[in-house]
Formats: C-alpha cells, sequence, structure tokens
DNA sequence: TTGTACGCGTTATCAT
DNA sequence: ATGATAACGCGTACAA
C-alpha cells in the first residue's frame, strides 16, 4: 500500500502537489508536474485511503441502508436501487438488518454513525405507538447535526426526506379493484401488528368497503408478512364458511401462501374465490398474482442520490403506485352462494 | 460529536488514559481514574470515530460481500448470514452488486480496500476461461498482502479460503433422485452460459445420466438462471414433443418458469412430468418444487466468520446439500409414451 | 498507574 | 506553481 509521500517522494514533489493531483484539485499545476505524478502513482498503483480522506472531511463516502430484513425481496429491491446509484457516485453501500426492532435501528444507526457515513437510508416501516420511537429521534437528529442526511422510504417520523408510498391509497386502490370486480365479502389479511404499513393497509381496505357500503361485508383477519401467515390465516377463513368472495393480503408472500392453501383445499382461483396481494415483487409475476405495483428501486435510488447530492430539507415525496391485474382475480361468478346479498 | 481529546479533558486526565479505559485495554487502571472517564464519556455521549481507529489499525471493522445481484434470493440469504454474523462481531457489512463482471468485482474490491476492509467475500461464480480473472486474481492477491482477508462461496482460483457447495454433486444427486424415480428422457436447462457454476451443474447430472445408461436420453437446452429462460426453454421443449419424462432446471426459479409454461400448456405436474430445481430458495417451497437445499446462510456466516477471526489459510471446506422431494416429482408413469425406451 | 508524543494518510491553509 | 505544516481522532511505545 503506497502513500501520497510515497508518490510524492518517487515524483519529486511535495504531498502537497502530488495530493492536488491526484484529487482533482483545480488548483493550477504544470503539466508537466502532474505528468510526473501521474506516473509515480501509475508505478506505485496508488490508491487514496478512503479513511483518511473522510477523517479530513465532513463525512465518508459510505451511504447506509437499514432494512428489516434483505432476505425479503421488498427490501433487495431497494437496496438494490440504493447500491446502484451509490457506485455510480463512486460511493460505497453500508447494509444492516434490523429486523424490525427500534432498538436495533438505533444502534446500527450509530454503527453507520461511527463511519461518518454520508448518510443513512431508513427503508422499514416504523411502529404504532412505539415507546422507542423518541429515543430514535433523538439520535436521528444528532445525526443529522453531526452532518449525516437521512432518509425514510416509510412514513415515520424521523425529520429528514423521504420517499414512499401511500399505503391507504394502495389498499384502497386494489380493494376497488375488487369491488369493481362485483366482489361483496372480501377478507383481508392484515400484516404484521402494530406496523404502520399494517395499519394503513387496513385503513385503506377498511376505507374502500365502506365506500362501497359494504362495511358489514369486510373481514379483517389477523396474518403477518409471510407465506406461512398467509396460509395459516387462509386455513383458518376456509374453517368457518361461507368463503369469501375474495382475499385481499398484506403484501404478496401473503397472498401466495394464500394461493397454495387454497389450491391445496382444492378451490379454485379465481373461478370460485379471487385473491389478491400488494408490492409487486418477482414472486407475484411467477404465480400471475394481481398486485399492487410499488416503486421500490426508484424510492431505493432516489434516497441515495439525495444522500449523495441532495438538498436539505425533510420534504415528503408521495411515488405513485400501479395496480396491476393478472390471473388471480377475475369478476365474481353472478352464483355465488354469497349470504348477506339478499 | 465529541472526541476522546475532550473526555480526558472532562475526566481531567490524559487522553490515553482515556482511550485505555473507552477501547478496552489490558492496561491497568485505577477504579477511580477509570469511573471518572467513564463518566466523562457518558455525560458526552461519546462514540469512537471507527474512522480514526481504522487508521491506526491494520484495518477497519467493514465486512464486504460482492454479490452477483442483491435481488436475487440466493444471494440475499449470504448476505444475510454474513450480516448477521458481522454485526454480532461489532462489525459493518458493506455490499456490492457486481452483475457477474469481473471487471466490477475488481473496481467494488479496490473500493472496499480503500476502506480497509477486514476482508471481503466473493459470493458468485466466476467465468471459465475468463480473460479477466488473472487482473482479479493480481487485485486480490494485493489486497491479501496488505491484510485483507478474502473468501470464496463459490469454486474460482482466489487463493483465500472457500466454502462451497459441490455442485456436480448437487447437479448429480438431483439428478440421481429422477432417474430413481423412473425417468429416462430428462432435459436440463442449463445456467447461463460460460459460468462455472452452470458448467458443473451440468456435468453433473451428464455424469450421473450417463452411468444409469441414459447418455442418449439426456437433452441439454440453452437456458440461463431466471424465470423468462425457464419459460422460453420449456416453450421451446413443448414445440418440439414428444415431452420429455422430467425436466431439470439450473436452479429454482428456472423451475418455476417451467413450470409456468408446463401450467399454461395444460400439462400436469407431476403426474405428466416431473419438475426439479436446485437451491431451494423461498420460492421453491411455495410452490412445493423438489430440489436440493444448500446451505447458503451458513456460507455466508461462516465467511464473515472467517474473516472476523479466522485463521489464514487457503482451505476449501465443502458444505454438505440435500435433496428435498416436494410435490413436482413423481414416479414415472408407466405407459409414458417415451421413445428410446425400446 | 498515568502522561507525552508520534504516526496513520489525507486535505487545506498559508507561505514562498 | 510549489512546498511546509496543521489538523482530523485514535492507539500505543516510551517515559515518568
Amino acid at each position: 500500500m503506497s502513500s501520497l509521500v510515497e508518490v510524492a517522494r518517487v515524483a519529486g514533489v511535495a504531498v502537497s502537489t502530488a495530493s492536488r493531483v491526484l484529487s482533482g484539485s483545480d488548483h493550477p499545476i504544470s503539466a508537466k508536474t502532474r505528468a510526473r505524478v501521474l506516473a509515480a502513482a501509475e508505478e506505485l498503483e496508488y490508491s487514496p485511503s478512503a479513511l483518511a480522506r473522510a477523517m479530513v472531511s465532513p463525512h465518508s463516502r459510505l451511504v447506509g441502508v437499514l432494512v428489516s430484513d434483505i432476505d425479503n425481496p421488498y427490501f433487495s429491491v431497494i437496496a438494490r436501487g440504493v447500491d446502484d446509484v451509490a457506485t455510480r457516485a463512486g460511493h460505497v453501500t453500508m447494509l444492516s438488518n434490523v429486523d424490525r426492532r427500534t432498538t436495533t435501528e438505533i444502534s446500527r444507526l450509530q454503527a453507520m454513525r461511527d463511519y461518518r457515513a454520508a448518510g443513512v437510508i431508513f427503508a422499514g416501516s416504523g411502529h404504532v405507538d412505539d415507546p422507542e420511537t423518541p429515543r430514535l429521534a433523538k439520535a436521528v437528529r444528532r445525526a443529522r447535526e453531526q452532518g449525516i442526511r437521512t432518509v425514510s422510504l416509510a412514513v415515520r417520523d424521523l425529520g429528514g426526506p423521504s420517499f414512499v408510498v401511500d399505503n391507504r391509497a394502495v389498499a384502497y386502490d386494489i380493494t376497488d379493484h375488487l369491488v369493481s370486480l362485483g366482489h361483496r365479502r372480501v377478507a383481508f389479511i392484515e400484516g404484521p401488528p402494530g406496523m404502520t404499513v399494517s395499519l394503513h393497509r387496513r385503513e385503506g381496505f377498511l376505507s374502500r368497503m365502506a365506500e362501497a357500503g359494504l362495511a358489514e361485508e369486510a373481514l379483517c383477519v389477523p396474518g403477518g408478512f409471510d407465506y406461512q401467515a398467509g396460509h395459516a390465516a387462509t386455513l383458518r377463513l376456509l374453517a368457518r364458511p361461507p368463503l369469501p368472495d375474495a382475499i385481499l393480503a398484506a403484501n404478496d408472500e401473503v397472498a401466495v401462501g394464500a394461493l397454495s392453501a387454497l389450491r391445496q383445499a382444492g378451490i379454485a382461483v379465481p373461478k370460485e374465490i379471487s385473491v389478491a396481494g400488494m408490492d409487486d415483487l418477482r414472486t407475484a409475476e411467477f404465480v400471475g398474482l394481481t398486485t399492487v405495483s410499488l416503486p421500490l428501486y426508484e424510492m431505493g435510488s432516489l434516497a441515495a442520490r439525495h444522500i449523495i447530492d441532495g438538498a436539505d430539507g425533510a420534504a415528503t415525496t408521495v411515488l405513485s403506485h400501479r395496480v396491476v391485474p393478472r390471473e388471480t382475480t377475475a369478476r365474481r361468478p353472478p352464483a355465488a352462494c354469497s349470504p348477506g346479498a339478499a
């Protein structure tokens, strides 16, 4: 590992001169000197220490992302968006899984702060009435005071700018799709209890049902965000007939779990029952699931871009989503034996 | 941001003393002094600069992972394994997508080297006869000379230790499963051309078929590693009857693509044709796909552990895999009209 | 047991 | 146009 002083020595110039040439300063340098420095750097395979650089700068060129779980496609798409932008801008991505624990978020934020990250992205949803939120908010404030940018990709009260999707509208719109297909009794498999995103999605669902005069037909059942939750919830639904006209799941993976339970029970989708999810992850495409497409990649890239060259501020940007009808939803069969339709 | 000097000043001691108590040195310190330093640190919310620390250490506490694409579950599971271990050990994970490009691997390795990473993990497969490999190998060697540990999670000639799976055996074993079910004509949808993993898996497949005296019945068709590839390859298979008894896909996602093409064509799985994949990612479980389970999480965590506290060396550890039969494979129907069985 | 002083590699400031 | 030097924050060898 050759350092700047060695390059300077080989080139026969002062370190400051070498620095100016190698760091792309606009300081005037004679062509001859520049060439010598460049040659020396080349010869020594010089590569500047990002550590030393960060020491004398307001921050490093590290971009942090806090995800609930990178092994969840929702977050891996976001991470991909972040990294693409970061890499193109000469930065490096730091990643941490926080498993939806606010205390973990705090400690990981601190860890990234210790490296003087250029910024930290909060990709996951927060909890409703989380007693730890004040502590997190305080840690975030401190980080910001120190010059670390922060961005949220979910509705959270953290102070920085945020790039989000309107989860109420997302659920509202997909529910609308179901309702407009003639479905009346629709079951909603909820997300993990206590999470803001779960709450919003349920509100959106309920809201559209109420507007359609179907408040009585709306059925919310506890679920989660994974396959098992969808499978189990559907089994419970199956155990208490009559079957709803449609099932709306809190996300795609839950919907796939529902689909699988339905298939095992020998119930035809969408002939006997419609199923829809939200997020539009790859799995949704694989199984032909009707869902709502979210600009996840864009959220990640926008967040990274903000950190790298954005202006300060705390504006919230609501990105648009799109219902994508596929093969798991269809018009409600006219002869369905659904009570309450009298 | 309070630094060590401020803590020392508040505590009324020298920086070296503060450093010793705060950095957990084994240097003897009087209980009284220790308490005062701790109190001062607490009061000032002191958190050591990881940057400055790394400057005076042989390396930072950053663990790098180079993946082909984090939005590919294969790699996100590995990344999860890496991060869990890294976090528990007080390190932070750096992640970079390299899109299977060796030149990108080189430049990302360099970027992580600039941060004096404790180590860098190469998670992806290499290419056969890759002209860039020497350059990468050289970069890796230099990194190692500098004290950066490197680990491979695929068979590559990079010099460090590696934690791998025997892809020939993986393909051999799942082919064995198919053959033992009575299948004779089996089509193999290959992985991306030129990748080592593709080659090994094909070899394993061909090897088991040959041993079963089924060399003539083995059919290799070009594919890839994604859904589209599996779908398209299966369509091509469908266009040229007779249908094989079974389809083995280079990985799970390809198998799902095949499954979907088969379903659209109205061909029953596993009644009319068996389908199997490799990797055992979550999708495989969702669709009940027969596949081979790989210790991906373990590979990631072992790699991280090696970087953090492993011994030097270049040993190759071959981890075991396991065929997991599910619902997409079944015994070959006795009355199948497969020619060549005469 | 505690303190002093140096070095890590870079950029910026202030001479020259 | 170039050079010398301070500063970033920490750990540590050496001195007391």
